[in-house]
This record gives C-alpha cells, structure tokens and sequence, in this order.
DNA sequence: ACCTGAACACCGTTCAAGT
DNA sequence: ACCTGAACACCGTTCAAGT
C-alpha cells in the first residue's frame, strides 16, 4: 500500500507530522523538509499539496483550533448549570494551551495576514467562538453574567481567558502567583470580576 | 568616524536595525543577515555582541517593554483621576500594538524560554507590570475596583486587555464589532466587568 | 495526479585571519 | 576588542523528469 506512491492521503500526513513536530521539538524545528521527512517522502513532495510553507501552517492552525473545539466541548458536556460550564471550558481552554504550547501559540499567530484566506481555517475559529458563545449567553440568561450585546460579552469573556493563558505562555504571569494557587483558582479569580456574584479573595 | 570599526555602538545599532526590519516588512524579514547588513557591517559582526539569534532577539523584545513602558506612562501622565489613567493606559498598551504589531509580538513570544535567561527583559517586564499595578491598585483606593489582593487584580485587569489585543493582531476579534465600535468603546466595554459602576451595553 | 532529484538563493553559525 | 571572508549544514522554493 506504500509503494512509489503514498497511502493517498499525505496531506493529512503532513498535517499530522507537523503537528507531532511542533509537540516533541517546538516551533522552530518545523520546517517543510523535517515535516515531509517525517513523513516519509521527499522534500518537494508537500508543494503537491500546499502552496508554501504558510499554507501548511494555516492546515495545522486550523487543525488546532478543531482539537481545541473538541477539548472545549467535551469539557462542557459533562456540566449541568452555565457557570460550571463556564469554568469547564475555561480550564480545558488552558490545560490545552499548557499542553501543546507551540501548537496553540501557532494557531492564533495571525496566519490569516490579511490578504489570503484559508476558509478552513475561519470556519474553525467561528466554530469554537459561537460554542464560547452559547456558553456566555447561557451564563446571561442565568443572571451569571451581565446581560449586554452578546457578541460583546462573548469577546470579553473569551480575551480575558486568552490573555491569561497568553501571558502565562510567555512567562509573564509572577512566579509568586503560580506558586501560590492552582490553575482552576487563577482562572476562577480571573473570571470573578465578569460575574454577578462576587467572592474576590 | 566609520572606516574599519564601527561608531562604537554596534550592539544598540544592530537592535534599531532589527526593529525596523521588523516594521517594515515583519516578522518572517528578521534575519541576522538582514540586520547586519542594515547595520552596515559583515554577516559575522553581530556574533561579537550577540552569542546567537535568541539573543538578539531577547535584546529587541526588552526594548519592546522600554517603548511600551514609554507610552503607558506618558498616556497616564495626562490624566487626574484613577479611573481615567486606567483607560489611557488601556488605549495606549493596544495602540503600541496596532501601530507595531510586529515587535508588540516578539516582545510577547516567550524569549525567556525556561533555560536562558535575559537580565534585561526581565527587568523591563517587571517594571511594565509595576506600573499597571500602580494603577490598578489606585483604581481600587477609589472604589473603581474590587478591592482584593493586587497582584491578582494587576493580572486579571492586563490579561484582560492583552488578550484582546492578541486576538485582535490574530484576526480573531468579529470584524462586524471592529466595524460597529471604535477602538476606546470596545476598550471601554471590554474592561466594564471590572469597575463597580457598570453601564453595559 | 503525485512524487523524485538536482538546482538556486538564502539562512544561522563557526573559525581562522586581520586591525 | 572588534570585525571580515570563507566555509558548512540547513532551509524554502522551483522545475524538469519519472510513474
């Protein structure tokens, strides 16, 4: 099944080789000659399938956002109320990140500069915002969080996550901090200020 | 005053170099090379001041925090009350970002890679987020903020408008918002959740 | 349609040598 | 101490050629 020709689906390959790349040798390993030797074919075989190295990277972006949209989504299935929910899919949006840094780094590096487009790409992102947003407008229903534009809301709640996990990525949350709560406590306390029901510490 | 050495300076001519690079044609256009040549010396120079790439760019990331340092202090300069400093510095931290998203990233992409260690960028972290927490903790003495231990509200308050402008610079952010809302109302609704007075739209 | 191998311009890094 | 020029291994991309 391996002969002169590829299994028939060496993009996906790739994609996959990538991905495993950017998780054991981080990012400044990935280059389109170690992808496609991982892959097991020569170093001008990716151009039958990807423009350039960009393109590929926008495969693997998109692909993180789709990993992404399943940890979230699993998170929340298990909870009940909106604010558990909340909370799940906050920590799963985080364990994520701590878990394939490079890969999540990678998927919001801005691959759509712009002038190109890959569809799959925004079709992945609109998909992970609209099930943040279900969350977040469960929440307003709720009386959990404010009512307000949705869209809004949304945006807020989700930066604010993001920025968290963000900073803590480039080593710009204080040590002293990390040190003294757990990571569900940060995120907790990160996300009092947005709820109706206040316990700051 | 430039025949066979340099103007002595080599060191800050080659970070000015790179920046440029970086706001003129991005990222993906920082190479030693480049910045070398931009410098006006051999490929080789920068070895005599930099032991590697990483290096040059730690330098360049810590001159980011100067330059972001530079404009949030000068924005807050301007205003009286806490709430007002709290909002300019909120404007400024994300125009340094619209007006150099290149060297915004960098500044943010995790030099300080666990290992090696910048002195320098350390420093101008901590002085960065010293000054945010000044603020913060103001805006608390008035009422603005929940009160609550200040370093956890410094970094609920930064991550928070970080992670807005990340996703902004990734594209992330509905462009239907982008279209709707100037930059100061989305800062200003973004940070809402915080104050205690809240007028949410 | 899908892949290979050679080729080209470019890059990071090292090192002997020059002042 | 500070810089140059040649050298090496590597990279992205192109292209003629093979099945």
């Amino acid at each position: 099944m391996n002969n002169s020709y590829h299994h028939g689906d060496l993009k996906n390959a790739l994609i996959r080789a990538g991905i495993e790349i950017l998780s054991k040798d981080g990012v400044q390993a990935l280059t389109l000659r170690q992808v496609a030797k991982k892959a097991g074919v020569s170093h001008a075989a990716p151009y039958a399938h990807f423009a350039d190295k960009q393109a590929l990277i926008a495969a693997i972006a998109a692909e993180g956002y789709r990993q992404l949209y399943e940890k979230l989504a699993a998170a929340q299935e298990s909870r009940v109320d909106a604010l558990a929910r909340l909370m799940a899919v906050a920590q799963a949006y985080a364990q994520f990140a701590i878990d394939e840094p490079d890969h999540f780094k990678i998927t919001f590096s801005g691959v759509v500069e712009a002038e190109k487009d890959y569809p799959d790409y925004v079709e992945q992102s609109k998909r992970c915002f609209a099930l943040v947003m279900v969350v977040v407008t469960d929440c307003q229903s709720g009386g959990i969080l404010e009512p307000g534009d949705p869209e809004l809301a949304t945006v807020s709640v989700w930066a604010s996550i993001h920025g968290f996990v963000q900073l803590m990525l480039a080593n710009q949350i204080p040590g002293a901090l990390l040190a003294q709560y757990s990571m569900p406590e940060l995120l907790s306390f990160h996300l009092n200020p947005f709820l109706r029901t206040n316990t700051q510490p």
